[in-house]
RNA sequence: GUGGGUGUAGUUCAGUUGGUAGAGCCCCUGAUUGUGGUUCAGGUGGUCGCCGGUUCAAGCCCGGUCACCCACCCCA
């Protein structure tokens, strides 16, 4: 019986070329983060179930994930995402400095079948405040998430950051008349508004709302607001001190010149931590139907581990969709896709060679370049063409000429240019 | 978990009303070339996903099964 040569479903495996472009989004999310003075952590891939079980959201926990009884009997769980384990590191540490700033690049896994944009082991950065129950640290968060899409050079015609917020919407709802028995369902029909046409959301709405449409009517009116200063939505307001915090997050996003990002009410989230304001990043072109990225600020999650209240906001972006996103838009580079290995391929002519090939390779190598050495054993022609499907600038051909005179030719396989010269002659000459 | 689609060479795909398998790219060899890129000549490579059925005959028709892709669900 031979073995597949798949992975399993839905698990990495990449290929130096597709590593490198990886390499490249997560680099540039570490740099930004680093340049907001975020600090990267990590934890454990396996968690106690109980850790997500409490906070995350039923189905998350329920179907999602991959948890299973590890020899101690313990019920265990690969973690389906960062933040609950973010929030028991600060918990247990009573000295911490708050507020912390902190970010992660964790592989995360959820039993889910794959798609575009979705397998099962995942890399998904997120980036925290945990202490600061300000609103500047939603507007910090949420200019590093610009920050980062400016550094991917991605226009702000291609995206959008929509926002909201949980305590606004539960308010917002209840002054229209939803019933709290039913609000929960609201907020998930809410969810689902982008899913489908609006004439079928508003009768799916309806009944939600158990047939009473002069109810529907309000929900629809709200989730429709396209400005705070709707003369209808502040009359409904009137008073809340959600509202105000609202209109005062949007007057702080327009100061700053924001204007990615927009005011969403539609827009809820999945996860059950959420408390307060919401926001996910979206492509609007259309192509790609998932959010790239999704935040909020949690106020009781760090509660679950003694009687510290903390208060956090952050966000998770997934890597994967992200790179999804800057590939239809044509965002990476191609000096990333085209990577070339090395900067000097050192063609060995003869066997006899080997070695003064070898202390030539030493000797560049520790001038600081990428010096890639034919162990093919082929003859030339062939080590020319190794090289240049490499994508490699420049060539350098070891023969019992170049040992005896201490001289060695140097071709540039770009333009086809050749040059001869001492091994300090050819360092001088390398860029 | 639900629905749709696709499985043929390393890869992207053709394959007619059923008649024993094809192309481009890649790869290999040789020639040409400024020792690689160009051009030319030649070549390797396939239990047609798997199992069963119909038939004189199945890549093609039927049933099952598995895998992958896409969408829903949920979410990064």
């Amino acid at each position: 019986m031979t073995l597949s040569t798949k992975p399993l479903s839905g698990m990495r495996q990449r290929l130096p070329n597709e590593f490198n472009i990886e390499k490249y989004v997560t680099e540039i999310l570490s740099l930004s983060s680093v340049q907001a003075g975020f600090q990267e952590y990590d934890g454990p891939v396996i968690e106690p179930l109980a850790l997500f079980a409490a906070k995350s959201g039923g189905e998350l926990v329920g179907r999602q994930s991959y948890c299973f009884t590890d020899r101690g009997k313990r019920e265990v769980i690969l973690r389906p995402e960062m933040t609950p384990s973010l929030a028991r590191m600060v918990a247990a540490q009573g000295e911490l400095q708050l507020p912390v700033r902190w970010f992660s690049m964790p592989l995360c896994y959820r039993y889910e079948r794959p798609q575009r944009g979705r397998v099962r082991e995942f890399l998904q950065f997120n980036l925290d405040i945990l202490g600061s129950e300000s609103l500047s640290a939603e507007l910090e968060v949420i200019m590093v998430l610009q920050e980062i899409m400016n550094s991917f050079k991605a226009p702000s015609s291609i995206y959008k950051i929509g926002w909201s917020s949980r305590r606004f919407m539960s308010d917002a709802l209840s002054r229209c008349g939803v019933h709290i028995e039913i609000a929960q369902e609201v907020f998930s029909a809410i969810d689902k508004r982008d899913k489908m046409t609006e004439e079928k959301w508003a009768n799916f709405l309806l009944g939600v709302c158990k047939g009473d449409s002069v109810l529907t009517g309000k929900v629809v009116s709200l989730v429709s607001v396209e400005s705070l200063s709707d003369p209808w939505l502040v009359s409904l307001m009137a008073e809340s001190s959600a509202f105000e915090e609202v209109v005062k997050f949007n007057n702080l996003l327009l100061g700053l010149g924001i204007t990615s990002a927009v005011f969403s009410p539609a827009i809820v989230r999945g996860l059950d931590y959420y408390t307060g304001i919401v926001f996910e990043l979206m492509d609007t072109g259309g192509q790609n139907n998932r959010s790239l990225c999704g935040g909020g600020r949690y106020d009781n999650l760090v509660g679950l581990f003694g009687n510290k209240k903390i208060s956090g906001v952050g966000f998770g972006l997934g890597v994967l969709t992200l790179t999804l996103f800057l590939e239809t838009y044509g965002l990476i580079p191609n000096s990333v896709k085209k990577a070339s290995p090395a900067d000097v391929y050192v063609a060995v002519a003869s066997k006899d060679a080997v070695i003064s090939a070898g202390l030539l390779v030493t000797s560049l190598r520790s001038h600081g370049y990428r010096v890639m050495m034919d162990v093919s054993g082929k003859k030339l022609g062939k080590q020319y063409k190794e090289a240049s499907r490499y994508g490699i600038s420049y060539l350098i051909t070891v023969d019992f000429e170049e040992i005896d005179t201490g001289k060695y030719k140097m071709k540039n396989l770009l333009d086809g240019s050749v040059f001869t010269g001492s091994l300090d002659d050819l360092i001088g000459r390398l860029e």
